[in-house]
RNA sequence: GGCCCAUUCGUCUAGUGGCCUAGGACACCGCCCUCUCACGGCGGCGGCACGGGUUCGAAUCCCGUAUGGGCCUCCA
């Protein structure tokens, strides 16, 4: 039998890493069985809904790659098969009425048990497990009693969801089996907390999916990382593609312990993705990215630069503070300039008849001989008055890019703003 | 408080009774490369929460303790 999946997020605002975390494992589930990835918007709690969180979770989604099957559906559409089904339990004297709301009879004695996936047998005693609420006083159905019927109604074969469901998870099987149901899979993942051990939120850092596209990571690099959040293919493999992470997934082997989110490692992961880029599509994201914010920088000049920067930066955000010279004056730190350094550099190059990396490259190795000073000394006061940081790319590229003009003005303004030694 | 879950280097993890002198990756430290920063290469530091069992043998099985987390809403 093929099986059936779904996310079932709330439109409460922007959509949380560690949901993400989960719904990625509900689609490599899926893509790796052959079978559906749905998306459903559990927007029964109308107060505390958001507008444009719908629009924003399918844009997230998108982004990072996990494409679904069928059209979105919404809880809040399925009201009236949810009251039925409430109506039937109360006819069959499975539920009752409670000043006004209808309650779900839970049995008074025994056990009800699961087979987690991940977690392994679960029993719970069902003298823990309160009469659920199925349909509020004002008629609204609950999530506890809709969301499974949803999920049946669906034919959801693999409940994947976060670890905060375990303890409703009996109350679910207990409803449905009332209703004579076949029960779904189910499989509790561990939650991704922040570096402290607490919950992840945004004093620890990027916490949305947005605000890691907007911190510069590739959606690709998210994917990977996030996936290795509680699975693992073997103790050795760490960069995967999306095929492969499809090909080696599997719920067996999601751990069942919490995860703490390394933003440093996904840094570094990060990183291997931006260089393993071909220059051209480097190119492209860079351009893309860039554009958002920096309007006025022309794109032209942003692909010039790719060369000087794929094999530099981490994340996409940090081209602005690595290549921000090539679009704006700088503010070099008078302390780190040295006129004696930076006039013969300005004639030096100057003479040249050819503007080309090769050719800086050249004269200035020869400057360093002329001045008798070892390289890493020459070029301190250069790349300061050239990039204004001690900081940049390197440096015959920089000056090759930048242009003679600019490059010459840079240094004798640089000879000039040098402080008196 | 009750119920449920978890616990291998700082972090992500491999490990399913002998292959473990516990492996890999990130981070960190050192060295090399080098025009800065990165990248890359080499090396290092560092862990089975604790206590009892079971067994010839336990990171692996059982029990207890401790710690952390989740849930106990007419929230989702």
């Amino acid at each position: 039998m093929s099986v059936r999946v779904r996310m079932a997020p709330s439109p409460t605002g922007l959509l949380h890493i560690g949901n993400v975390r989960t719904a990625l494992f509900n689609w490599l589930f899926a893509r790796h069985e052959g079978g559906e990835f749905r998306l459903r918007i559990e927007n029964t709690d109308t107060a505390r809904e958001v507008f444009e969180a719908t629009e924003q979770i399918q844009q997230s989604l998108r982004w990072l790659g996990l494409d679904w099957d069928d059209e979105v559906t919404f809880q809040l559409d399925r009201m009236e098969d949810c009251r039925a089904a409430a109506q039937e339990l109360l006819a069959a004297g499975k539920a009752y009425e409670d000043e006004g709301a209808i309650r779900f009879r839970m049995p008074d004695e025994g056990v009800t048990a699961f087979d987690d996936i991940v977690l392994g047998r679960i029993e719970v005693p069902n003298e823990e497990i309160e009469d659920l609420v199925l349909v509020r006083s004002d008629g609204r159905p609950t999530y506890n009693f809709a969301s499974p019927l949803e999920d049946l109604w669906d034919g959801i074969t693999h409940v994947i969801r976060g670890p905060d469901h375990i303890s409703n998870t009996p109350k679910q099987i207990n409803v449905l089996s009332a209703l004579g149901a076949r029960l779904p899979r189910y499989a509790h993942v561990p939650n991704v907390n922040g570096p402290d051990g607490s919950k992840l939120s945004k004093r620890h850092g990027a916490v949305s999916v947005d605000d890691f596209r907007v911190a510069g990571y590739l959606p690709e690099a998210l994917m990977n990382f996030l996936a290795l959040l509680g699975w693992a293919p073997d103790g050795e493999t760490t960069i995967m593609s999306r095929d492969e992470l499809v090909g080696r997934f599997s719920l067996e082997r999601v751990g069942s312990s919490p995860a703490i989110f390394d933003y440093a490692k996904l840094d570094w992961m990060n990183g291997m993705y931006l260089r393993a880029l071909s220059p051209e599509d480097f190119a492209d994201r860079l351009v893309s990215y860039v554009g958002e914010t920096r309007r006025d920088w022309p794109e032209e000049r942003v692909r010039a630069a790719v060369p000087l920067v794929q094999e530099k930066i981490g994340r996409l955000s940090e081209f602005e503070a690595f290549a921000g010279f090539l679009f704006g004056d700088v503010e070099p730190d008078g302390a780190l300039l040295d006129k004696r350094i930076l006039e013969p550099a300005r004639s030096a190059l100057g003479e040249l008849e050819t503007w080309s990396a090769g050719e800086i490259e050249r004269r200035l190795k020869a400057l360093c001989d002329e001045l008798g000073e070892k390289p890493r000394t020459v070029y301190l006061p250069i790349r300061v008055a050239v990039t204004g940081s001690r900081v940049s790319p390197g440096l015959y590229e920089s000056l090759e890019l930048l242009g003679r003009e600019e490059s010459l003005a840079r240094l004798e303004a640089g000879a000039a703003a040098a402080d008196a030694a």
